[in-house]
RNA sequence: GCGGCCGUAGUCUAGCCUGGUCUAGGAUGGCGGCCUUCCGAGCCGCUGAACCCGGGUUCAAAUCCCGGCGGCCGCACCA
């Protein structure tokens, strides 16, 4: 850590952004992984996850809808989602260092390396003990002798109902609410593509050691999209919207190649639709995708050469995935860390769900012409039935309608002449056969899903390291974007006297009750709080001073230029609104409105 | 899980090697007051920790020894 970042991580703790939780139970008990929001670090989090809304959800609102589903689900919808076979690991352990290792990863490299081709897959631990015996694999680190593979789920498990032996977990991920949830959100969108489901919530994932902070934890939260398009019109309508964004990316082939060089992968420059003409992305939402995450991460503060999207290899992706791109952001405490990933699911989920539920999950699409089927159907002719069977027609009738039902059969019948179930001989004069031509207008299908997926936590963090400046010697200045900020406006009267501070808690309260973060304070000299809210990032701080109560007019200070206005009172909430909701500056607003502008030498 | 470092007020830290002078010092913060009219001014008072837990050695342990629990970093793990 530089010194830099640890006077970060001691700031946010020591601030109330966040910390870690439990704490007077930390010595009695390892529970890493989770981390309470302070209040200000609540107010951040509320703002990054509003700004999101803003960019991927207000815009779209047509077709993408934003619902909340539980975070405990049953078992069997991670039995359908892959999640109980997929996210075990098997576990080895040395006997002699007690290092862990996969057991797959392990079996696979080991052997590669003796020139020996396996693939692991839907192997269980008996399986992998015995290659590992096979082989004589040994502790890759130490050489020992490596003991029984062992199950490692990081699902976090529990039980549903207070006697029961129900099993449930906590959700990994967002997504699986929103596929099982499918049929009722289509239904609302009126049956129509693409439509995209938006869910912002909580998920857990019992992480074996998390360490770093809010990088990696073991409850977290995450803001996700499944957009469901038609595959056979993958085109996305709202790509014009982002084709000036420049996109990083490091596509497959260049990843794939740089894995087999040791080096570092090239990075290109792209916009969306030169990333589509590529073929760098299967469709064109996930190019669309991109290009709204570049965007929200830079207005965020990160600037767009700190950004990159890693394509991840077929052997990296999740079970899940045809193709997944890792959004990666430069961090200076962490490097290069992944703030979203952008997954291909195709039809995977929903073919899954429709399979464990036994229900269709499925949209329509319109033919362009539309097709005509031919379908023949059979009625069973009563009077032949008897004349041969008698007193068993009855049962011969049943038959010929099940017959009916079975495409299969009624093609032996029609094309042999005749076809045998159980003891009986059912032959074409026992049944009246009548073609119908149908036109088809629409056929079945099951739609397929671009996924982008935020880890919000993280976000924070490179929210704030991004903001996070030292000026002059230890003094803190958050620079944090101001529709970003916990706290808009500081209200300080310019000393500790009425009428000033009078004035000051009026003010406060007005702007307080008009919905505006703000506090007021009266404590110390005026560049002491200056400094205090610097470092909390209030981006406009309003003082009361000796022309305030003669003329009513107060100044308001940027905290990044330190440049002040000075403006009527009254103005002072249009004024700080603009800032949030148009991101203009204060001497912009102070030129534009014909305001005096201060600069004072400091 | 392994290895290294570490555990003293809300925070940062002195003391530990060389046990007693430590009813644990400082800074910062918090509270009250004075002062203070534009970029981390000063002053006064108050407020705070039986030194991670347990055991041992000793007349005496924050300090030495053993065990436990936790933290940080590195390795491994991270669908």
């Amino acid at each position: 850590m530089t010194k830099k970042t640890e006077l970060l991580s001691e700031f946010l703790i020591t601030r109330g952004f966040v910390w870690p939780s439990f704490e007077i139970y930390r010595s009695k008990v390892e529970a890493g992984g989770f981390y309470d929001y302070g209040p200000l670090g609540v107010e951040l989090k509320h703002n990054i996850i509003e700004k999101w809304r803003r960019i991927f959800i207000y815009p779209y609102q047509d077709f993408i809808y934003e619902i909340e589903t539980p975070i405990i689900m049953p078992e069997i919808v991670f039995q359908a989602s892959g999640h109980i076979e997929h996210f075990t690991d098997f576990i080895v352990e040395c006997t002699k260092c007690g290092r862990k290792f996969r057991a797959d990863h392990l079996v696979e490299e080991q052997l590669e390396k003796k020139g020996i081709k396996v693939r692991t897959e839907g192997l269980d631990e008996k399986a992998l003990e015995k290659l590992i015996q096979e082989h004589g694999i040994k502790c890759p680190a130490c050489g020992g002798e490596l003991g029984p593979v062992g199950r490692f789920n990081l699902l976090f498990r529990t039980i549903i109902g207070p006697y029961s032996t129900n099993v449930g977990y906590i959700r990994p991920e967002t997504a699986q609410g929103m596929f099982v949830s499918f049929p009722r959100v289509f239904e609302l969108a009126g049956r129509k593509l693409p439509l995209g489901i938006a869910q912002i919530g909580k998920v857990g994932r019992n992480e074996i050691s998390p360490r770093q902070g809010l990088i990696r934890l073991r409850e977290f939260s995450q803001m996700e999209i499944e957009l469901f398009f038609d595959p056979e019109n993958p085109k996305c309508p709202y790509l014009r919207d982002v084709e000036k964004v420049k996109v990083r990316i490091a596509p497959e082939d260049k990843v794939a190649e740089a894995v087999q060089q040791g080096k570092e992968p090239e990075v290109l420059e792209l916009t969306p639709i030169e990333i589509v003409e590529r073929r760098l992305v299967p469709n064109e939402w996930m190019a669309f995708f991109m290009g709204l995450a570049v965007i929200y991460m830079n207005e965020l503060g990160v600037p767009v050469d700190k950004q990159f999207f890693l394509a991840k290899l077929p052997e990296e992706r999740a079970h899940y995935a045809a193709c997944a791109f890792d959004q990666m952001v430069w961090s200076e405490r962490f490097g290069w860390i992944e703030v979203s990933g952008l997954a291909y699911r195709t039809d995977y989920d929903l073919s899954r769900h429709a399979k464990y539920s036994g229900r269709e999950l499925y949209a329509e699409r319109k033919l362009e012409t539309p097709k005509e089927v031919e379908e023949i159907r059979l009625y069973p002719n009563p009077q032949k039935v008897r004349e041969v069977y008698g007193q068993q027609a009855g049962q011969v009738m049943k038959l010929i309608a099940d017959i009916a039902k079975d495409s299969e059969k009624v093609k032996q019948l029609l094309d042999r002449g005749s076809i045998r179930i159980g003891d009986y001989e059912i032959t074409k004069e026992m049944v009246f056969v009548k073609v119908e031509k149908r036109k088809i207008t629409s056929e079945k299908f099951i739609p397929h899903v671009v996924e982008p997926s935020f880890g919000i936590d993280r976000i924070v963090y490179v929210t704030l390291e991004y903001a996070f400046t030292l000026v002059g010697e230890g003094k803190i200045l958050l620079r944090l974007p101001p529709d970003i900020a916990p706290i808009k406006v500081a209200v300080l009267p310019i000393v500790k006297k009425s009428p000033y501070t009078d004035i000051g808690r009026e003010l406060y309260r007005d702007l307080a009750r008009r919905g505006l973060r703000v506090v007021y304070d009266d404590d110390g000299s005026i560049g002491t709080r200056y400094s205090r809210y610097d470092e909390l990032g209030v981006p406009v701080a309003v003082t009361i001073d000796e022309r305030t109560p003669q003329d009513e007019t107060v100044t308001l200070r940027d905290r990044d230029t330190k440049i002040q206005i000075r403006a009527p009172m009254r103005e002072v909430y249009s004024i700080v609104r603009q800032v949030i909701e148009e991101k203009r500056s204060l001497v912009d607003i102070g030129r534009e409105r014909g305001y005096e502008i201060i600069v004072r030498g400091s």
